[in-house]
DNA sequence: TCTGGGGTCCTAGGACCC
DNA sequence: TCTGGGGTCCTAGGACCC
């Protein structure tokens, strides 16, 4: 542990760190999915569902005049914006988009870490001769410009000598514009704004700030580590004290492996009994099966999670010492996990979920004592792996529906 | 108002090992 | 009889982000 935050604080060139925003994406690919209708739109909501207890993915700019966020209940975005029109989120089209948008990035250096779908970290430090000697402001303007021109798509770009600072930039960028942080004036930047805007201070975290009497940066810059850490903690005072004088020194990382995989479903109405919920599970762990093949992802962790009608949410998982990719394995641990929450609690469930993670090999040799003794049984057989890879070779010739998941139990 | 679906990261306790 | 310390792994829950 020779080299520091602070040693590459104080002894590195600034970098050159830009945040690439697609301006209301969903919206975008809405409109482009459908520009006759969606795209004539001026008040466009894009997201929920048709049974209800959908939310808003995306309000466009004139929807959100009226009151309307993204995340919000659909219902209640319809009543404060009752013009607006609703369309449902062209998925397929948003992928494909997103991806377009991250190549034409990748041309302008290969540093780009995704942060989501639609947006985009890129480090241009030591680029300044591949560009002529532009400056972060005129590369991101050809950068607009370049992603416009091939994607269609409106970005907004912050820019600044770290992720925080470009990630608040671009707020200030938007909408279809560029905003750059000058290396040395991040904490000045910095003080403008309120502490619930930054980054990773969420509702919770503002509160217990709040409580502190905390609200803007400016209110928390005149105190020190330590007094912030006899309220929060070494741990985040020390993240606070550094993010709020505009410090933060996460590399833009192009290589962030896949941690965890999942797919889960809101019912229409609560699903109260087992074999019902069952069968939900069983559809899940097939879609997830197929994520984890098509990916090339074997995981040792299986966890299922459930949302009771209460809104409480509870999850359980089992490791294994090997990994799994197979449809009748995952659900046969998913299904035993299942029955563990049910037992603990039976009620009306809105939501039930699969995740996958551990991703790799085995589990090293010493650690199989930590799992069922003496030895666990075969969970995955080379015949499950055989049934599941036959299934994705007949729907990827006859499409996803080619084959029903019968009941997939034992064998 | 009645709360999606896909992720990442952190914490804390217990088991187990050396 | 009373008492270790550090490390890893697993599990459950929660905050947060888009």
């Amino acid at each position: 542990m020779t080299s520091s935050a602070s040693d590459l604080e104080s002894s590195a060139v600034p970098r050159r760190i830009l945040l690439v925003d697609c301006d209301q994406f969903y919206v975008q690919c809405a409109r482009l999915a459908d520009p006759e209708g969606a795209g004539r739109e001026e008040l466009l909501l894009v997201g929920g569902r048709p049974e209800g207890r959908g939310v808003v993915t995306s309000a466009s700019y004139g929807a959100r005049r009226y009151g309307v966020r993204s995340a919000m209940p659909m219902a209640r975005a319809v009543r404060l914006c009752p013009a607006a029109r609703v369309v449902p989120v062209p998925w397929a089209l948003c992928r494909r988009k997103g991806r377009e948008v991250r190549e034409v990035l990748r041309g302008f250096t290969p540093v780009v870490e995704p942060a989501s779908i639609d947006e985009a970290y890129l480090d241009l430090t030591g680029t300044e001769a591949l560009y002529g000697g532009a400056s972060p402001a005129e590369v991101a303007e050809r950068i607009r410009a370049a992603v416009l021109e091939a994607t269609e798509i409106v970005v907004s770009i912050g820019g600044g000598t770290s992720k925080l600072v470009a990630k608040l930039a671009v707020e200030r960028a938007k909408p279809a514009g560029v905003h750059i942080v000058e290396a040395g004036a991040e904490a000045e930047f910095l003080r403008g704004f309120a502490l619930a805007e930054l980054p990773g201070v969420g509702p919770t975290f503002a509160a217990e700030l709040r409580r502190m009497g905390l609200v803007r940066v400016e209110d928390a810059l005149p105190l020190d580590e330590g007094a912030l850490a006899r309220r929060l903690g070494e741990r985040r005072a020390r993240w606070l004290y550094r993010r709020i004088r505009g410090r933060d020194d996460r590399p833009v990382d192009p290589n962030q492996p896949t941690k965890s995989v999942s797919r889960e479903e809101t019912f229409p109405r609560d699903l109260d009994a087992d074999d019902a919920l069952e069968t939900e599970l069983l559809r899940l762990a097939v879609k997830l099966g197929g994520d984890l093949r098509r990916k090339g992802l074997r995981a040792r962790t299986i966890t299922v999670k459930i949302r009771d009608g209460d809104f409480r949410t509870r999850q359980a998982s089992r490791t294994l010492a090997a990994p799994l990719d197979a449809d009748r394995a995952i659900y046969a641990v998913a299904r035993e996990l299942l029955a563990r929450l049910r037992n603990a609690r039976r009620t009306g469930a809105r939501l039930l979920g699969i995740a996958a993670s551990q991703f790799g090999a085995d589990a090293g040799g010493t650690q199989l004592t930590l799992f069922d003794a003496p030895a666990e049984e075969e969970v995955e057989t080379e015949r499950d792996r055989r049934l599941s890879r036959a299934m994705d070779a007949v729907r990827d010739r006859f499409g996803a529906d080619a084959v029903r998941p019968g009941k997939l139990l034992d064998p």
